[in-house]
DNA sequence: GACTTCCATGCCGGACTAGCATGGCGGGCC
DNA sequence: GGCCCGCCATGCTAGTCCGGCATGGAAGTC
């Protein structure tokens, strides 16, 4: 049925007369009187009692005008919450970002976006580049901010636009030999006692060594040094909190990304790594492929690049 | 926008395929794929990502599937009412009754509907004969009983059909020298006080020579014999319980209506005035004219019809 | 009784629509 | 790596639909 015939509907039924809704309309009576008639024949019942000096509702019609008046109500507000999506007034955001980038980078952007689209509801999810990636694909992420060892790392379905570096820094303790150094070399770090991260290779905070093999193995160019560093694990612990904790309190040392140097406590001293030992990490939005970023997504691309530059 | 469109909406939406969409709903792809190209031009925006494996829903689809589904369902709706009021499982019937059939007649019919149709709302209204074929005329009325002192009156845009005669009586106090007659004619009647009614003639309680004096002002047939019979006025009382009081306690004597003397209480003695002295009201089913019946009306008047016969 | 008003309808030209066949694009399988 | 398959888009065509014009029928008005 087309909506066109409730409108008619609903204007005749108003002004009760065939002729006068036609010219408001734009239609002439004849189109009234068939766009009527076909309307009757679509829902079964006689929706004007015809008079001699025009037309009255009858009693189905009386029951149909409230449904009438909303079904083009709510097509009017369907169009517009439509609008109101692609002009950012509306509409939802979903995030995803590795933890580190959860630190500050994805906070304070969603806050500047909020300040700016209040009327879009964000969402986030933390997760692991793997998982954050394989989601985007899903059509369950508009946009994650994932981290790679790789410069150039490739995605199926996934669209990626690098961000910045992140490069590796070495957290110690406040007091450590090293802590006054503009830059570490892994050599400086033998004999040292670590704090080692999590287990997947792609996250990874406890040296560019393992990195390096990882990127050897993958046969992709290696601007890391071969270094015969062999690091002595003392602990695993996963929460970077806690891991902070534990340098702190001079129990050993650990690898952080630089991104996440702006949230660590007072006891502990970030130096960075000297980034020829060490390639730093690489840090991407990605975006489902072949699609076009809806609305809110470019508008927080934005937001993301402006103050990564 | 024809609903069509939002129907091949929402099952691509569910499907994610046009392909797939396109057999359920009697379609080919090709046909599909214009009609969600038709509708994006409709609304404005691109409801659907193009992917290889088939399409998903863009944040615009997104916002509008919700408006879609409910348009759909509304419009199932609004056909379900329709067919609702046509089969007395909801819609309304107004009344309009003249008073004395509101005191047995039209209650008791108002009884039986409701216990027929109870999903139907009935409102009534009581009012004047000349009052309520307006009404009905302006189609603020579905039906009314009216009474008129005519056999066949004519009322422009209202259409009438009989429903019975209503011979005119007169009520007279218990004990009364006429109480156990059968029949009164006029001229048994000399000499008594009278309780006037309302002033309007249409509707006057009192007696059969106002009658035929109208009815020979408006030159039709008179079968109502002439008589010098002329009344003593002693009281002037409008309400009808009031009247039956004074009557009671023997303050005089009044003409009722035969409909009202159901109704009547035990002090007071209704005796029937013999019909060729004063001819019975008339009284008719009055419903719009040029215009089929509400299927309320249709059955209320079935109702109506069946007891009176 | 002629005129006016209002809705219904036969006819026709233009627009729309669905189906068919085909093309382009990308994924998956061998 | 090449071939095949699945999916959506589109040029073309026949059938349908739709609106306007002109006219007819019914009823009210002067």
């Amino acid at each position: 049925m087309d909506t066109a015939l409730l409108e008619v509907f609903v204007e005749v039924a108003r002004r009760e007369s065939f002729t006068a809704a036609a010219a408001p309309l734009g239609y002439t009576q004849s189109a009234i009187s068939r766009q009527i008639a076909a309307l009757e024949a679509a829902v079964g019942a006689m929706l004007f009692d015809r008079l001699p000096r025009g037309v009255r509702l009858t009693e189905e019609g009386r029951a149909f005008l409230g449904h009438a008046e909303a079904v083009t109500g709510r097509l009017r507000a369907a169009v517009a919450d439509i609008r109101a999506v692609r002009t950012l007034g509306g509409g939802r955001l979903r995030l995803g970002a590795i933890p580190t980038a959860e630190m500050a980078l994805v906070p304070k952007a969603i806050a500047a976006f909020r300040r700016a689209h209040p009327a879009v509801a964000v969402t986030h999810a933390e997760g692991l580049t793997r998982t954050l990636t394989a989601a985007v694909r899903a059509g369950d992420l508009d946009l994650a901010i994932i981290g790679t060892p790789d410069a150039a790392p490739v995605f199926d379905g996934v669209r990626l636009r690098r961000l910045m570096d992140d490069p590796l820094a070495v957290a110690l303790p406040v007091g450590h030999r090293l802590a006054g150094r503009d830059v570490v070399r892994l050599a400086d770090l033998a004999g040292e006692n670590w704090i080692a991260g999590q287990a997947r290779p792609e996250e990874t905070l406890i040296a560019g060594v393992r990195i390096a093999s990882e990127r050897d193995a993958e046969g992709q160019d290696d601007r890391t040094q071969h270094t015969a560093f062999q690091p002595v694990i003392d602990f695993v612990v996963l929460e970077w909190a806690a891991k902070q904790g534990f340098v702190a309190a001079g129990l050993g040392v650990t690898i952080i990304p630089s991104l996440a140097a702006a949230a660590v406590r007072p006891d502990v001293v970030v130096v960075p790594l000297d980034p020829a030992e060490a390639a730093p990490r690489s840090v991407f939005a990605a975006t489902p492929e072949g699609v076009a970023d809806s609305a809110a997504a470019a508008a927080f691309l934005e937001l993301l690049t402006a103050p990564a530059r």
